[in-house]
DNA sequence: CGAGTCGTTGAGAATTTTCAAGATTAGTGG
DNA sequence: CCACTAATCTTGAAAATTCTCAACGACTCG
């Protein structure tokens, strides 16, 4: 259960900020780190908390990557969040004090426990903390306009181009490369977060090779005109990319 | 600019458990009142802030409706939220301290300002306030995943009724009727929210009719037959609907 | 009253899905 | 290490959906 080694460093983390606030004094920061010191490894396949489960700890990917799915009326299921090393989950499971939706690794991954009602107790005493923890939810929100963004696109193409851009930009983020990368979720997962079939997605890609904008391999993507790909998709999905 | 008729009772608001937590002394409870006081009025088409203002305020619709709309790279505009009475706005820009996108009265409207700083301030000073605060945030993130769940289905048919649900929903959630309402919003908007056009909105709305599904009659829609239109959006989006 | 916006409807064009078959990859057990 | 099974991915062709372009009526606001 209890992974020693450091994947993600916790200067690329995307609670970093929350973890290491600059204006924390030492004894802050070490009572912080107490907090924060649990890990969990997750393989591949399986679930990190299922939908239904109580509110009791916000995650920060480590290494790998995960699904959060929703379970409609009818059985549907409909992914709302892929999540990538050094982004958080669970943010959404506080006001009801349940998790709504099911995370679901995509990949053998790592993450950081962050027990909330701790993090609350001690952001109640520093000031700088609780600022932290308000940006990271506003932060999250803003993001997912960037996601509605993309998911407001009426063609394919433009969706998955947005999507690729999305993620890239998160992935330069955290620093890691954005020209290329795994994506680590099937095919019919893209789909399902599209809104779109696993076919209509592997002909984009296809066609996206063959027009040079990415090389596809199965699941590793290169990104070789970004420029063009922004054009497709219309935007820049709310990311700055810097050269 | 300052409106003293009381459109929406702060008891039907959204941010009531902000403005009035039930664990607050008389003393907090006042200065909380001071802080919320002051009003707004945006007549309809009117911009309540531009993307690119600076973050000052939370703002909490009392009566009338908003849509928030961000712009890409090339000139697109992308509609993220139909905001309704009783709900918040403007909580997204709060890690940037820029609002990333524009608010516009879609009818005549009235805020009630939020000064989120001294708000802030006062939380720091009342752990319940926090709390609330937390929540407001958390829920915020929820709702969201139920509108990437209408967005996520394939069919002009299943988001449109899944929208409609939607709002009922929330409308349900406010003390207002939920079989009737009006959509402050043009077919233009529904469309560019959606990922469609407004021809199809159009047209899937007259089919909707025809099925005697909802009545429709410009912006005023009925909805005749809750359970047929769950079906055909596949979800209940999150809400519960009792009856 | 006239101009402009908004909503509806139709018909053909374009896109996407569906259904089906093969190719490739990944995982398993011998 | 290989063979085998299952899952994933790709591609094709026909069917279904949605979009585009166009026309027209209703309504609103000067």
């Amino acid at each position: 259960m209890i992974d020693s080694s450091l994947a993600v460093s916790c200067s690329n983390c995307s609670v970093r900020r929350l973890c290491l606030p600059a204006e924390l004094s030492r004894a802050d920061i070490d009572r912080l780190e107490r907090v924060t010191r649990r890990k969990k490894v997750v393989k591949a396949g399986e679930i990190l908390y299922q939908s239904g489960d109580p509110f009791q700890n916000l995650y920060a990917i480590r290494s790998g990557s995960f699904k959060s799915v929703v379970i409609a009326a009818d059985g549907d299921t409909q992914i709302t969040h892929f999540a990538l090393p050094g982004e958080l989950l669970g943010l959404d499971a506080y006001s009801k004090r349940i998790h709504s939706s099911y995370a679901e690794a995509l990949e053998d991954s790592s993450v950081c426990l962050l027990p909330f009602a701790q993090l609350e107790l001690l952001a109640q005493q520093v000031p700088a903390l609780q600022q932290q923890i308000y940006s990271i939810f506003s932060e999250e929100l803003r993001q997912e306009n960037d996601i509605l963004m993309l998911l407001g696109k009426r063609s394919a193409d433009t969706r998955l181009a947005a999507l690729l851009i999305n993620i890239s930009s998160r992935y330069a983020c955290r620093g890691y490369s954005c020209n290329e990368f795994i994506l680590s979720m099937p095919r019919t997962d893209i789909a399902n977060y599209l809104g779109l079939t696993a076919e209509t997605v592997s002909r984009v890609f296809s066609r996206f090779h063959r027009e040079r904008l990415i090389k596809v391999d199965g699941r590793v993507v290169k990104i070789l005109d970004l420029l063009g790909l922004s054009e497709v998709a219309g935007t820049h999905c709310g990311y700055e990319v810097d050269g």
